[in-house]
DNA sequence: CGAACGACCTGTTCGC
DNA sequence: TGCGAACAGGTCGTTC
């Protein structure tokens, strides 16, 4: 569920909320995310954001790596009230002062502890400076759909389902094209619309199209933004014919094949 | 090497 | 109302 929109706006409240604090205790209740590691008196020096990956770096050097998949949520709260934890609640980690609460129902989020000077490559912050040429270069032997394409977290990290259906719109390139085939200068446009509508995300807090929340239990508002994901049948904002859906890559993938080329 | 597909889990929604 | 099927924001491993 969380697409880097989401995740970077947990980034954002994280770093205001727990940045310089002491950590008391992580309790993990899942079993599939292994027995917690011991970070007693451990300092939160920095949150960082890797595609969708979580990053919580503490004073000791090692990183506290956290991927929410599609379900995970982190919730911060006073640990005062903490005798009734929400369902599903698969960690906490308690701080100097509050507690952030992490809830997955489904069970696919991962949790890891990564020691000092481990980092892979640095991948490009696509808020940042989508760099056309990269694309066209790493999509030089793809033939799949360039909607498929969009979610190689390689080449793309941080995207995801609902963004890359909004790109390739607001783009004008219809989701089936052999990635190969997209041009340079459709590429370029695509990074445009990719930085302009991943920022535009962010700005409202992420997508609630069902059941995303931020850290402080709030709905996000981009989904007042969207223009064809989960809106088949609806006009298309462009031009006003219906918005089709279809299925790529194993995913729902909604577009108006008038408008995209 | 690239691509398709099932697996991993559980909750919600839809159709009959 | 009840029940099963379909579907869901993401990735990974296996197979072709």
């Amino acid at each position: 569920m969380p697409e880097l929109p989401e995740v970077e706006t947990l980034r954002r409240q994280l770093f205001q909320e727990i940045r310089g604090k002491r950590i008391r205790t992580l309790a993990v209740y899942d079993a599939k995310l292994g027995p917690a590691p011991n970070l007693e008196g451990r300092k939160i020096n920095s949150i960082r954001r890797q595609g969708k990956f979580l990053e919580i770096v503490l004073d000791d050097g090692s990183v506290l790596r956290l991927h929410l998949r599609m379900t995970g949520r982190l919730f911060r709260c006073d640990v005062a009230e903490d005798t009734n934890v929400p369902a599903h609640t698969r960690f906490r980690l308690f701080l100097e002062d509050c507690e952030i609460i992490g809830v997955d129902p489904r069970r696919f989020a991962t949790l890891t502890l990564e020691q000092p000077n481990r980092h892979g490559p640095n991948l490009p912050d696509l808020l940042k400076n989508p760099d056309p040429s990269a694309f066209q270069q790493a999509a030089r032997k793809r033939r799949l759909a360039a909607k498929v394409f969009l979610l190689d977290q390689a080449v793309f990290p941080g995207m995801g389902n609902i963004y890359a259906c909004e790109v390739l719109h607001s783009a004008g390139v219809d989701p089936r094209r052999p990635a190969s085939e997209v041009t340079r200068e459709e590429w370029e446009t695509i990074g445009r619309e990719m930085r302009r509508i991943l920022n535009l995300a962010v700005r409202c807090r992420g997508t609630s199209v069902s059941d995303w929340r931020d850290l402080h239990g709030n709905a996000g508002e981009f989904q007042h933004h969207l223009r064809v994901y989960g809106r088949e049948g609806m006009p298309c904002p462009r031009c006003g014919s219906g918005v089709e859906r279809i299925v790529l890559g194993g995913r729902g993938t909604w577009f108006c094949a008038t408008c995209q080329k």
